[in-house]
DNA sequence: TCTGGGGTCCTGAGCCCA
DNA sequence: TCTGTGGGCTCAGGACCC
């Protein structure tokens, strides 16, 4: 079932809107990239569009004039022009987007503090503490809408419910522009009908895994004994989709939820098997992890490089460093000795990434440069990284960089 | 048809150690 | 001393989400 099915599922039942005891917000903006870019050029509303690009790149959002000719997101570009060629394409502007998601952040913060952002265009609201300064939570749910359309010229979705799960498949349900209560004794009522790939953590393999189990709803899950979830799924698996069947859900609203990985990839215009040009690659996103990473304060224990081959097979390979860093020669050293020990023999290669894994605050530093003999040399290369990044910051983005990575050709 | 980029979480194997 | 066991860690990969 898609999702634009399961959305009728659900519009067809009456709920009603008692919102007692529902204090969880799920905020979804309605095709955000999409929408961001008409706010700049409203002669393209009620026009197909696309957002997305690049030679081997995937839509990232469509208006939902493109949606009803059957375009989705993620969906390949190549694709998305053949099934529908008179949509217009736009090249994304994820600076633009950044600025209007900081700008929706600062309505939820100014409601609530206790604000968990999930990506740039949605976040779960703990109104709690809102409720006798501004009302009932549809009440605020609405003072949202309102403000982001008034602020952003952007609509978007709401869900209230009593967990973060059921309040995300209601924002879903209500798209586009709409908002819907599930009161909490109708929660059941609400899940079991539903197809089980709306569940969360239930994509395409897990949902084939169910129906070939004979279960497609919700309410068939719900059902069925946890041990055969288990076995099937896995212990957390099955553990975690039995209880979501039923409306279980302990995870509270978390605001300043902690970053684990940093990570950079890139997928290159055409497959490449030129072991320099994959070194240069695996040195540009080393540098550009370590200057996140050093912009964020932390440090990292693991690095992890990633290959994917011209069929599409992905390999990881990683390491953990004796000393967590956030040094880009570093991260650099040890992912080349980790590609290098692949000993591919000029395999064509579709896409490299390199991921810095088990973040720590930098503050521990002190004990790196204390107890490591080697610290020097990093440290010297740390010092010069970090004279790089203010460059950068006042120059822009290009002034400085490795001179393995600069090329003559303009 | 031909599949981005940024992440998180889980599982299972292998190893070390108490 | 040997064997078994269980926990913790690392590593690799799969699945999922937006």
């Amino acid at each position: 079932m898609s999702r634009s099915q399961i959305r009728r599922v659900a519009h067809q039942r009456d709920l009603g809107s008692d919102d007692g005891g529902c204090t969880i917000l799920h905020v979804d903006m309605d095709a955000f990239y999409a929408s961001v870019e008409l706010v700049t050029r409203p002669e393209l509303r009620g026009k197909p569009v696309i957002v997305g690009g690049g030679q081997r790149g995937v839509v990232l959002s469509g208006t939902y004039e493109a949606r009803a000719l059957g375009i989705h997101s993620a969906m390949p570009m190549s694709r998305a022009r053949r099934i529908a060629p008179q949509a217009i394409v736009i090249e994304p502007h994820h600076e633009r987007y950044a600025e209007v998601s900081a700008g929706i952040m600062a309505i939820f913060s100014s409601v609530t503090p206790i604000v968990e952002p999930l990506s740039l265009d949605e976040a779960f609201l703990n109104v709690s503490g809102a409720l006798r300064r501004l009302g009932s939570a549809t009440a605020i749910a609405e003072l949202i809408r309102a403000r982001v359309y008034d602020e952003q010229r952007i609509t978007c979705s709401v869900g209230v419910a009593s967990t973060k799960f059921v309040a995300k498949l209601a924002s879903t349900q209500a798209k586009p522009d709409g908002l819907l209560v599930v009161p909490i004794d109708k929660v059941t009522a609400f899940l079991h009908p539903l197809p089980v790939g709306a569940l969360w953590g239930v994509g395409e393999r897990t949902e084939e895994r169910l129906v070939s189990l004979g279960l497609r709803t919700v309410g068939d899950l719900a059902h069925t004994p946890v041990e055969t979830l288990t076995r099937a799924l896995g212990q957390a698996s099955g553990d975690r989709l039995h209880d979501l069947a039923w409306g279980r859900d302990e995870r509270g609203v978390v605001p300043d939820a902690v970053e684990k990985s940093i990570g950079n990839e890139e997928t290159f215009a055409r497959d490449i098997d030129d072991p320099e040009m994959i070194h240069r690659e695996i040195l540009r996103l080393a540098q550009k992890v370590a200057a996140r990473v050093r912009r964020q304060g932390h440090l990292g224990r693991t690095v992890v490089l990633k290959v994917r081959f011209a069929d599409f097979t992905t390999i990881t390979r990683s390491r953990t460093l004796e000393t967590p860093t956030d040094v880009g020669q570093v991260i650099y050293t040890t992912a080349v000795e980790l590609y290098a020990a692949l000993r591919l023999q000029r395999a064509r290669i579709r896409l490299v990434g390199v991921r810095l894994e088990g973040l720590l605050d930098a503050a521990t530093r002190v004990e790196q440069l204390i107890f490591d003999d080697s610290a020097a040399d990093p440290a010297d290369r740390r010092a010069a990284e970090v004279a790089a990044d203010r460059l950068r910051e006042r120059f822009g983005r290009d002034v400085v960089r490795p001179a393995r990575l600069w090329d003559p050709q303009p």
